[in-house]
DNA sequence: CTGGTAATTCTCAATATGAGCATAACAAGG
DNA sequence: CCTTGTTATGCTCATATTGAGAATTACCAG
């Protein structure tokens, strides 16, 4: 009997509250008992006119929630990952993010999850993230000398520097999937243990605290790191910031929620001057009382700049420290 | 009986010669008589382990080619344009761009064609090309027209204009899907008639002269698109070109190459201050002599600048005229 | 040895960027 | 009422980075 091939449709839904950013998690149920995964679930020729269609009817049934913006990722398809229990089926993944305000999920399983919880190393508004001076630098290292070759020893010295910013070379925000597959690589998330497992379509043994932070079914962790990617590096060129905030913001909140996807600190003046400059958006005459101090203004985006200049994005003001 | 899935692996194989780009295209035969097409099979999960290896297996096959640098752009999959000959099978399409120095294709039936025939409209080194003038431009024109209401007229101009750039708008030569797209729902290229036949799966009767600019088989005219407005953004920000380049080449040539592929002219003296700035090549002592003037010197790609900074690109300087 | 042609180098004004200081507007506490 | 803390908003300035073009150099062909 020749293989079959089965398409399966996953969300990364995005969204930030309280200066953190959050991705929407289920059950993994019967995938998974042990964490939590994306909604997901298979593209139903029938019921579903176009892969997205059949996306947000997955999201829909699964967490109750109507999807605004909708953005095809990329599709997953290693034989070696992808196979599902009768061990005769391909299984592709094609995966999506989605941008929402978040709101409560009333009546349905879903919960919001801190991205960063999953991708601890990803946030350095802080400063170098604990886990990374104490663990991964560490295990890095180690993973570096434990290369058999000479060749490879500098080869994988290289990369663990490029991808992860070590040497002088400065960090690329936007290489999260990089950097979730160098760790991946060398054997520091949970997921590389587990899918080293003999028989792949059993359900896990392996201890979810094994690795450096928290993992999620599938590779569902994977998917996110695309995500988060693809939208550090989105946002400077395209207004995408406006799907995560309300109709009226601070500018101080906008600069907030940049710091939060793209998680470094941003230098106050220099952010407003570009947001301005780029007339991305518009005061209202309203102010913010609740600062704390000196009340801030109210603004709203501009919509209309869609329809005046191509590739209006917020553009990041030199994120202070990095050369 | 449930719809089934099936996927079809599709490659847009890119080169530059002759300061043209162009791509790999074989006779598309049964699928329609008239039009090329892009190398594509269906994915075999019995013989191909991962998506990209059936795609490299199929590009094998049909053109005698193996490829180096190959990357995923998107998967295609509205229930509309992509069902089988059955009418009961979904046939989803995964497109992959590839670049590759030009050879010559001995012993198969595939054949390089310029991509600027197949999409005459973006290409602007020598300024507007008349194909705009002549016949978008006005067609356009009338398309806005004959919107029934005020609002969707309003709607159609706005996004005329800065798709392409006529209003004040100035063009974003990364936005290639989007101008396709807006000629196919406005009926300027050939395949918005071809689609819209009631029986989809017959063999088309539609001349391909139709419409403007040449059309391909199936949708890969729409995967062209994507694949060159892919390739136009990422030169910006990683050393790509030089996949597409000799392993030694003058600094004009490479200016050339990038020209051709965002179909600009660029000043030349600040293009090399970017790309000399960016210690993206070295010079090799060697001159070539047959400039036709001064002899220019031969440069070579340092692949080492992917070990010391991220995302290195050629980076194009404010294109001439363009504010 | 003299144009012709194109590579290479240099200049310079106009902007944009990175960083810091100054002032303005409110709340709370004496 | 006035001082202090706090945050918004505004201004300044040295330093890069652009955009554009002029000047210089090196080869070819007659």
């Amino acid at each position: 009997m020749p293989r079959a091939v089965t398409v399966g449709l996953h969300a990364a839904i995005v969204a930030v509250t309280e200066e953190e950013p959050r991705v929407l998690t289920v059950p993994a149920g019967a995938v998974d008992r042990r964490v939590a995964a994306l909604p997901f679930g298979p593209l139903d020729p029938d019921r579903h006119r176009t892969l997205e269609l059949g996306l947000r009817a997955w999201v829909h049934e699964q967490t109750g929630m109507d999807l605004a913006y909708v953005e095809q990722l990329y599709t997953f398809g290693d034989r070696d990952r992808a196979v599902a229990a009768d061990g005769r089926t391909l299984v592709l993944a094609v995966a999506y993010l989605a941008l929402v305000r978040e709101r409560q999920v009333a009546g349905h399983a879903a919960a919001w999850q801190g991205i960063y919880g999953v991708l601890p190393w990803e946030d350095r508004r802080d400063g170098e993230p604990e886990i990374l001076r104490d663990r991964i630098r560490p295990a890095l290292a180690e993973w570096v000398d434990a290369a058999p070759e000479d060749s490879v020893r500098r080869e994988r010295r290289g990369r663990a520097d490029i991808t992860f910013g070590f040497g002088a070379a400065p960090l690329d925000s936007e290489r999260v999937l990089d950097r979730y597959e160098l760790l991946y690589e060398a054997g520091l998330v949970a997921e590389s243990v587990r899918d080293r497992e003999p028989a792949p379509h059993v359900v896990r043994a392996v201890s979810p605290h094994a690795g450096v932070g928290a993992p999620l079914a599938l590779d569902h962790r994977r998917i996110l790191a695309t995500a988060l990617g693809r939208l550090r590096g989105k946002l400077k060129y395209r207004p995408l910031v406006f799907e995560l905030l309300p109709d009226t913001f601070t500018l101080f909140q906008l600069q907030r929620t940049v710091e939060a996807l793209v998680g470094v600190r941003l230098h106050k003046q220099n952010f407003r001057r570009l947001v301005e400059r780029g007339s991305l958006v518009e005061g209202t005459a309203q102010l913010e009382p609740d600062t704390g101090g000196r009340p801030a203004e109210l603004f709203r985006f501009r919509r209309e700049v869609l329809h005046e200049r191509p590739a209006p994005g917020v553009g990041l003001p030199g994120l202070p420290g990095g050369h």
